[in-house]
This record gives C-alpha cells, sequence and structure tokens, in this order.
DNA sequence: ACCTTACTGCGACAATGTCGCATTGTCAAG
DNA sequence: CTTGACAATGCGACATTGTCGCAGTAAGGT
C-alpha cells in the first residue's frame, strides 16, 4: 500500500470512522489511480478485485473521504464527479479533450497570488477554488 | 431585449438556424438572468412566461447555443451544468457557498499569463479553461 | 403557395446520485 | 472473550440530469 493511502486510512481512524473492508478498497482505488475516478470507475475497480461493494456504498464512502479532507472532488466537464486522495500538493488538472488523459499541473505562485487579488478586491472570502486546463495533450496536439 | 440578446439572434441566423420561440425564450432568459443558469431553471422560466416548451428542447437548444460559441457552459459544485451568453468579456465566477449568489470576476491578466507558462512547461495546448472560486460572498462572511 | 429541413414534442432510456430501513460488522469497554 | 453501541452495508425505491429516435410541425427561402 502506498504511504499516501497508510496516511489516509490513519487520519480516518482518529475520526471515529471505522476500517471496512470496502473503505480500504476505496482508499487504495484512489491511491494507486494515475487520475481522478469517477464513482463508478471505483466501482468496477473494486468489483475487479473481488470486493462486493454496493453502488451507495461507494459514493457514501467518497463523500465522506470529502468531508474528512482525505479526498478532494474535481469536476471536469463530464457529468461525473471524480475523486483523488487529498495528500499532495495542491495542484490542478490538464484534462486532453481528445485522449481524456488527465495530467497534474502543479500550482502556480502567480496563480495563487492573482487569486488573492481578486478576492481582496472583491470582499470574497476563498475557501477553494476550481482550476482545469482544457485542450491538447503532447500526445494528441 | 437587450442588445446580448439581440445579438445572438443576429448570430444565430447567419448560421441556418431558425427563429422559433422557444429559441427567443431562452436566449432572452439567458439574457436577463444575473447568473449563470442550469436547463431546469430555464425551462421553470419559459414555463412561467406561458411558453410551454419540453425539457429536450430546452436541452438541444443550450447545446446549440454553445455549439454556437453563444453560450458558454460553466461547472459549479453542484451536478447540472450551467449557460450564460457569451456576450461580455472573457470572467470567471465567485460563488458564495452559503448563499448560492455568484458574482463575476473580471479576467485577470496574470492569471492567463500563468495559465500560458503552465501550457509551455507541459508541452499542453489550452483550449479553454475553468476557474472558478467558492467561499464567502461579502455579505455572509 | 410550396418545399426543404430545422425544430419540436413525446416517450423511452441512460447515467449519476440520494435516501430510508433493516441487517451486519467494528471495535473498544468490561 | 463477550458484548453493546453504533458505524457501515446492502437493497431497493426514487430523484435529477441528460440523451436519443421518430413522427409531426413550422420557419423561411423560392
Amino acid at each position: 500500500m502506498k504511504k499516501t493511502a497508510h496516511a489516509a486510512l490513519e487520519k480516518l481512524k482518529s475520526g471515529g470512522r471505522r476500517l471496512t473492508a470496502a473503505r480500504r478498497a476505496v482508499i487504495e482505488a484512489l491511491a494507486e489511480a494515475e487520475a481522478p475516478l469517477s464513482a463508478s470507475e471505483v466501482l468496477g475497480i473494486l468489483v475487479k478485485r473481488g470486493v462486493g461493494a454496493d453502488r451507495a456504498t461507494v459514493y457514501r464512502e467518497l463523500e465522506a473521504l470529502s468531508e474528512a479532507g482525505i479526498a478532494v472532488t474535481v469536476r471536469f466537464e463530464s457529468r461525473a464527479a471524480r475523486f483523488e486522495l487529498a495528500g499532495g500538493a495542491h495542484h490542478h488538472h490538464a484534462v486532453c479533450v481528445k485522449c481524456e488523459a488527465v495530467s497534474d499541473v502543479e500550482a502556480d505562485a502567480e496563480l495563487e497570488a492573482a487569486e488573492r487579488r481578486i478576492a481582496r478586491r472583491s470582499g470574497f472570502k476563498v475557501l477553494r477554488h476550481s482550476f482545469e486546463l482544457f485542450g491538447l495533450c503532447a500526445d494528441c496536439r
């Protein structure tokens, strides 16, 4: 198991949550994924691994992980929400509209500065933001 | 009718599209809205005005407007896509997580510069991006 | 007035969640 | 190790948000 998955489990336990097979499997699926996963993708992975989880369970689990700050929700253009573990550094995503590949984009200092500037101008207190790029990846362009 | 709505109709006509009651009503609804509208909100407005439009028609219309570049799609945290007329300057949105108010945020030159820098670093050709702020508006903070 | 075809309504269906309720499984206290 | 509390699960019904095919309607040029 990856370090991020381990840390996530620790964080959960210290929040009154219990360690179940489904939960462990969901976290591991997210930890091993290269890109944010949708609920149905997570469900597919669990099924492939022989962990029979219900659809509702997966949704509830993903919601619980988000609430606990262990996972973050991202929305691209498709309808389904996607989830990734919150372990690493703050980053954004570049989504290829042709091959659907998702690559991480490290947070840019100027970007954050621009956000603070915007917040100051408008009196808006920013809690979080979304910033995603859509276009063609190096292979598809 | 607002100027933006008028311009949108002109743009449509010069694209082989026809001017129907439903189309006119959808465009007017978007033109008069203070914030991006979801399909069901648009439908609600049409019904209130006595323009009996079918759900499928509204969806098709919004899609057509997006394809024509007359409307743009934005996604906040909720599931439904939202639409606004593309008339004005490029901008982003600040969404209050408490009162749900949406205010426009003018595009920031630094933001765009950061985007170009990111694109250059990664070999990614950016076609469009999303940037939305979530937090507390001046009234709710 | 007529033709072409864009547009519409209807109804079925699909994808993505959400919820209540009875049952099961965790885990820590005893 | 047993047991009690309650977190978590499975099941099934339902809601929301779209999508699609098809037959009928109507916009707009000729």
